[in-house]
DNA sequence: ATTAATTTTTAGATTCGCCTAAATTTAAAT
DNA sequence: ATTTAAATTTAGGCGAATCTAAAAATTAAT
């Protein structure tokens, strides 16, 4: 079967909002999709209908088994081209979002999959987001805030917490970026700044806001 | 300005009819896009309000300036995605043309520049058709048929005549494929075939019908 | 436990791109 | 030069996805 772009983005949407809450409510998914309610209640009947969700009127929604299988197809598409922007076509993270909001609606299955195999098959986007496979498994991420890395501990930077220009252009002052190794020298008690060294290279002190929002896998 | 999925496969369509007619029609619009003439008649109507084309009822249609600008932005995107399906995902050229059609309209112009440098700003694509610049600016077609290469003149394969799968296999039988490089050692009267050398390996020989249907770029 | 406020759904309309059937214009044929 | 045939346009409608305004259901508050 085969969705429209509209459809899929609504199954997007319900994925991320059922983490947060049992119950899907129209008023939230109005929210995040920039829609009005009564729009979304058209959507959700049509959805029902299609067995890609359980809703009852006034009650909430929830992805059906099917569902769940769709979003995490959408999801996978969407990380997949944002990992190719970055690392292929040299797109900064924080310009990745628009494009790829896009790309993830191309129907191919070949082509995501080939894409996949050209990418070396991550299993983390820029964000350090997981990435679906072919069979919709996803890896859970062992990674951990910079902030909770213990002391001389090899690890590499594998996701970034936030994707604000005024954040990008730290990290570009401060030689950080994805993949960078690194390890902690030095947690400073007084602000909580940690002394960092990156992979065979000089020092640099950063501080715990920015610690906090960069992530890491030991390796 | 910006323009829908539909309405570049409309500008799309009547630029490629052009070529063959002065005016073209709305029937043979219809036909191009496998919809009804009445659908084309409404279309042609709003792109003409748009200043894309000059369009008088019952006489026919020819772009604008304006409209040939969009047309080569299309073809642009949609020879850059065809290039990249073949170059670096490894599809076959005779499958790369329908994904193509739906990342064509992938609304990103940053995007289509980046790919365009990824791919090492190639001018032509798999099928050897010429892809415009950035500028729209396209170079004239210096290939020719293998054929037609003179005995021992160094040349890249550059473009294949025909997209079927039996002449995929045997290309792939052959070890042909685009970029390869070669040279003609010797002509065989008889039968008109060609022993061709490819770049420091071995010679194979090839009938006359598969030289006519590959193209060469001398280099 | 009624009333008030909020959330959600229904009703009815709009735009886009397409359709069929019928009318109209242009071109071809006798 | 009429008539016939073909091409094109108009008229009216449909499904998808959205909207506003109004009604109904749920939740919160006095």
């Amino acid at each position: 079967m085969q969705y429209s772009a509209a459809e899929e983005n609504y199954i997007k949407a319900i994925y991320r909002l059922q983490d947060h809450a049992a119950m899907v409510t129209t008023n939230a998914l109005a929210d995040a999709l920039q829609t009005k309610p009564p729009s979304v209640t058209d959507m959700l009947k049509k959805l029902k209908a299609k067995k890609l969700l359980n809703y009852e009127p006034y009650k909430g929604v929830k992805l059906s088994a099917e569902g769940k299988k769709v979003a995490l197809a959408v999801v996978r598409k969407h990380r997949l081209w944002e990992s190719f922007l970055v690392s292929k076509l040299q797109f900064g993270w924080d310009e990745v979002h628009e494009v790829a909001e896009e790309l993830e609606h191309i129907t191919s299955k070949k082509l995501i999959d080939k894409l996949d195999a050209f990418l070396g098959f991550p299993r983390f986007d820029p964000h350090g987001d997981p990435i679906p496979d072919s069979q919709g498994r996803i890896t859970i991420q062992p990674q951990v805030r910079l902030t909770e890395l213990p002391l001389h501990q090899s690890a590499e930077i594998s996701a970034v917490g936030s994707q604000s220009p005024a954040l990008l252009e730290l990290l570009k002052a401060k030689g950080l970026q994805l993949g960078t190794r690194l390890d902690v020298r030095k947690i400073f008690s007084f602000d909580r700044s940690l002394d960092i060294r990156i992979k065979q290279q000089a020092s640099v002190n950063i501080s715990f806001e920015l610690a906090s929002v960069l992530f890491v896998k030991t390796c």
